[in-house]
DNA sequence: TTGAAAGCGCTAACAC
DNA sequence: GTGTTAGCGCTTTCAA
């Protein structure tokens, strides 16, 4: 492996003019950066990226951090990865799994192994995952309230009240509603938009609600749910396309049929909805994953890249 | 950050002994270790994995490289990343998109960024890539037969058969076949099967044969060529179940019934073929997944991880 | 069983 | 413009 030092010895020019038209940084005559720039060719000389790491103590490296895998998670991924590619980092993913686990991986900001962390589902609390922040910077698309942890969140009450009172317009007086966990802050906002809209709704029911903490396995469960119910709900609203899919798949495999018998309603317009032909909604997971990047990458660096604007709104089956 | 170098001058006692203590080789008196330990504990000393790095000329990181996102690059990512963890090496993403950027990244085997290379989707020749398995092992799950090249691959042929037959036995007289490129040895490998089959059972019709490079798009595309075929299949086998999704999904946008009118299916036994309800064949790619790494393992490391078995089946839609 | 010393390959003051 | 020098934090001979 040819090394800056092969160089310095082969042009007889120093280390640092060599690493000076490596880098790009500072002056170097025309004369010298020609003969550098032939024996770096002429040597295949590839910089060692990890020396550079050690010496800035950067390593252009950005950790992505799931809990678990679910579809959504590929999808987002893949948005976040190219936007950071095309800046010049790279993406390291995690499955945490478990809460120390997650500590761990947090802990990498802490040894320069990574620059900065972006997380898709947490474990620990966000106090405890707020005190890292000072190692390196954080962002998330959850719904949080930290000075130091960037949250690129959307608000789910307008678009959920609007989706609500657009199923009540067509018909739906009885919706159900499958939602995340409550300590989730957009949980909470969907429950006050129900709320809202039923106290100016009487005639509505929004009884049918259910709580999860997790993706998999949740939408077979609600099926089983909904089929036991008594006064089902004509339609009901997910809180991710997955779930809500396998809602539908469900419910086919027990013979009813979708949207007749059950209308359902995914949010993320995700590839997945469209397979599946359920309308959903458009909570821009996509700018959202391009804005959490952005985030990270002007607390890097000294430019200022600009945030994508975000319009959350219904999409129809089509 | 405290440093190695830090937690010496607390203790006086020198870094190669406190080294000795943290990376767990060779021998230190049980007296100083404790005084080790209580001192890294009470400093909260966190090695610095880059440094480490650079003196070892190790990362313990391996590159996952693919092409494009689709929706088994998750599930597939998913398992190879537990199983790396597992084993101490985390996993770098790499959406290639160009020949020019795959090369690049495989560059980074040369100045021990990445230990090694896992290969989803390729696009420049094997030839070329396999050139840089002198830099670090290289894995995949595609059939390829070159010697510095581990291909965990899976014959189709057999399986493939076998389901034709099974199809066959069930009524399906006229089977269309919507294939991947000609240049991946499975594509070959299944013509093989199909022509060989229509060989020995001449009423059989296989003459419906799509080929593909790519995953988007492609299964819109397939129903509408389906769409407009005069003698239709009555059954249509994929090389990937999320093309086979979009079949189904735009086969019912255009009112067509499925299985009814056309019996789907699908190849790997991913979530969706369960999401879509249709039959699958499970090519094993959660056992690929382990043993492209495990390979990876073995080339790197002095101990032998056992591999895992594979049984190609066809899976049922339930 | 321990410590001194020599780097891994690169960058960045600083001096000239 | 360019070279000298001093590290980044760690591991690993080698000698004691």
């Amino acid at each position: 492996m040819t090394t800056i030092y092969d160089l310095a010895k082969k042009t007889g020019i120093s280390k640092s003019t060599i690493s000076r038209v490596v880098s790009g940084n500072g002056y170097v005559s025309e004369t010298k950066r020609k003969i550098i720039l032939d024996a770096m060719h002429e040597m295949n000389y590839i910089p060692n990226q990890v020396a550079k790491n050690l010496r800035k103590k950067r390593t252009n490296t950005i950790g992505f951090l799931t809990k678990e895998y679910f579809p959504l998670v590929g999808e987002f991924l893949n948005s976040f990865t190219k936007i950071a590619a095309k800046h010049g980092y790279s993406v390291n993913v995690y499955f945490t799994q478990t809460a120390d686990k997650e500590l761990k991986t947090l802990r990498l900001l802490t040894t320069h192994a990574l620059d900065a962390v972006f997380i898709l589902t947490r474990i620990n609390s966000w106090d405890t995952i707020s005190s890292y922040a000072k190692f390196g910077p954080i962002s998330t698309w959850h719904r949080v309230n930290r000075p130091n942890i960037y949250s690129n969140f959307i608000d789910h009450y307008p678009i959920y009240y609007h989706v609500i009172d657009h199923l009540y317009k067509n018909g739906h007086k009885n919706i159900g509603h499958v939602l995340s966990s409550l300590r989730n802050a957009n949980t909470r906002a969907r429950i006050r938009a129900i709320d809202d809209f039923n106290t100016s709704h009487p005639d509505s029911n929004q009884d049918f609600r259910l709580f999860y903490h997790t993706q998999t396995g949740t939408g077979e469960d609600a099926a089983k749910k909904w089929l036991a119910t008594k006064n089902r709900p004509s339609s009901v609203m997910f809180y991710a396309d997955f779930v809500a899919a396998e809602f539908i798949s469900t419910l086919r495999k027990n013979g009813k049929k979708v949207p007749d018998d059950c209308l359902v309603v995914g949010s993320d317009n995700s590839e997945i909805a469209h397979m599946m032909n359920m309308p959903t909604i458009d909570l821009c997971f996509r700018n959202q994953a391009h804005n959490a990047f952005i985030y990270l990458y002007n607390e890097l660096n000294p430019d200022r890249l600009p945030y994508e604007n975000q319009n959350p709104h219904w999409v129809d089956a089509y």
